[in-house]
DNA sequence: ACGGTGTTGCAACAAAGTTGCGTTTACTAT
DNA sequence: ATAGTAAACGCAACTTTGTTGCAACACCGT
């Protein structure tokens, strides 16, 4: 299944009636050709071959691609933020599999987690997030 | 039930085999008394009225009570760190409530949480930290 | 009380992210 | 196709959070 990312990604904005600026573009076809959770240095690196984007317009389309809802954020213990675009059916309880050597951050899609215990008075929940912590195949 | 934090402080830091200086004492008392995990900045202000103590100085501090486990780390969407004292049972498997207006962080200390899905080929669990976010009760 | 080693404070540094502002660009209307 | 315009961008400067090197100090055993 080969598919044109870049494509697709302008697709995805154009919908959204937002511009489809070539950065936009570039980094919302980077982040859905990948199925990890990636760095904004990362991402940096990654586009420093081709017309080059300044940090902080990266730092803004990400920024706006998680509000549009294009892509979500994770922390991890590094304090980094880590983003992963939405595909198809990303609900809002995801689990994420963080290695503790190389701290690579993956997805974990079939989720089976729930908080059973009960929360304290006037407390509402309305997210649930998993990390599992351990070891990777590299380097485990 | 009044508890003198400071002494309780003390003995554990003596307990453990070294040295209880000023500064690792009021902070341990200090996380001892707090039911919820602070930040370095909460702390450093805390403290700011009594003899002051290094922004440094109590970074180390932190750092040595997280390796001697008196305390741990949970890191949270602000990308800041807080610690809490690891109060009796506090064992590996634990779930925080994160409030996502105020940022507060509590423990969730009955937790029920599994992850029951497998895990990619070659990697290996040992932790799983369960954040359930919502509003607390003050902000909800 | 004294001395050695573990701690502290200061200053400088580093990484990650933010803000302000003038310039450029993508879309819209002609 | 072209021009006008608001939205994005790039640059520079700044903030926050945490780290490192080193000299000065203080805790504890003797």
């Amino acid at each position: 299944m080969v598919i044109n990312f870049q494509e697709q990604a302008e697709a995805m904005i154009r919908r959204a009636g937002d511009r489809a600026t070539s950065g936009r573009v570039r980094i919302l076809a980077l982040l859905l050709a990948e199925h990890r959770a990636v760095t904004h240095h990362e991402i940096e690196d990654r586009l420093s071959g081709e017309h080059r984007l300044d940090r902080v317009t990266l730092y803004r389309v990400l920024e706006w691609l998680n509000e549009k809802c294009f892509v979500h954020r994770v922390v991890s213990d590094d304090r980094v933020w880590r983003f992963r675009a939405n595909v198809e059916t990303h609900p809002h309880h995801h689990a994420h599999f963080e290695c503790t050597r190389c701290t690579k951050v993956i997805c974990l899609d079939d989720l089976k987690a729930k908080y059973e215990g009960p929360l304290p008075a006037g407390y509402r929940s309305h997210e649930i997030e998993l990390t599992v912590k351990g070891l990777c195949a590299e380097c485990g």
